[in-house]
DNA sequence: TCACTCATGTAATTGGTTACATGATTAG
DNA sequence: CTAATCATGTAACCAATTACATGAGTGA
């Protein structure tokens, strides 16, 4: 894609992942383009500016997947996930249950710890922390109860592991 | 509170709110100091280092209630909404049903969105992308439930009020 | 006494946004 | 013809982190 393909796809996922602007996203093209994880092509066209199109290299497939491999640590927020969730078989298929299974313990894990957290409190707690709390608590158990169900459609994986890795203008 | 103090309580909020640096808290509260929005009062304590106690000034308090009155747009992330959910009565009592409300019509907003898109979805377009909006939705119906039991617990609002302010480490 | 936590700060660097700059194409 | 969108970039600025620096108290 070109950097401006790219940023409108990453407008429209706005809502999951953010949306970087150009000041960002055209240097960090560059970066990838001088380390050789990206090469760029140039594609004329008639009555048209040419357009300068990006794709990942070998190298740059090197590193994508090492990074999508990359156990993502708690730390790593909710985006960062969902990031990887839409990326994750686009070259490496596998990875995707494997990904799935990764952000249900850690929602597990963080749920055990909120639990914890109601237990220790008593009347004596600020309320409207313990709203927060509570709010936490509803967000894990939804999370919970998607992965699950997502993770339980068998035909899933092989559904989308057929999928042709162009993502569409939603 | 200290700055150290601070940065415990965020340090525990942390799967809310985040926790920043010493870095970025020393020189903000260096900064709101100059602008009289804190003050600064020395605590010194036998055999051990005084302690350097923050405060709200007045002004401050003004600044505060005017942040928390401001509409919070849609693209305010979430945690933003927390931090006020948690701050909202402390100084501006009424405010934490009108902040719940208000979050509530742009979940709701955000949820017709999603809908849209999945209406709009053909059998072509990218599954992890589907799964990726399937999620978002899930996420949007929980948050949903949650305010709505939340808003109608009708003895809320009195008990909350009655909160001392003092943040509790969790 | 040694490591850890308490406690406060500054400096270098990073990673980002906003604003600036340019120019072609397209739809009303 | 004119405004919006396509398309690409740079420079100034800002906010943050990481690393550095310091020092006192506390528990093993």
């Amino acid at each position: 894609m070109s950097g401006y393909d790219i940023k409108r796809v990453l407008k429209n996922l706005n809502w999951l992942v953010g949306d970087p602007s150009f000041g960002s996203l055209y240097p960090a093209l560059h970066t990838l383009l001088k380390d050789d994880l990206v090469k760029l092509d140039i594609h004329p066209r008639q009555d048209k500016p040419p357009r300068k199109i990006y794709s990942i290299t070998e190298a740059g497939r090197q590193v994508f997947n090492e990074w999508i491999d990359q156990p993502a640590n708690s730390s790593v927020p909710l985006k960062a996930f969902v990031m990887r969730l839409i990326l994750a078989d686009h070259f490496s298929p596998a990875s995707l249950v494997a990904h799935l299974q990764q952000r249900r313990a850690q929602v597990a894990a963080h749920q055990v710890t909120l639990e914890q957290i109601v237990w220790a409190a008593d009347e004596k707690t600020d309320l409207k922390l313990r709203l927060a709390i509570d709010y936490g608590l509803a967000l894990a158990a939804s999370e919970l109860a998607w992965l699950d169900s997502t993770l339980n459609q068998k035909p899933l994986p092989a559904e989308v592991i057929q999928g042709d890795g162009v993502v569409p203008t939603i």
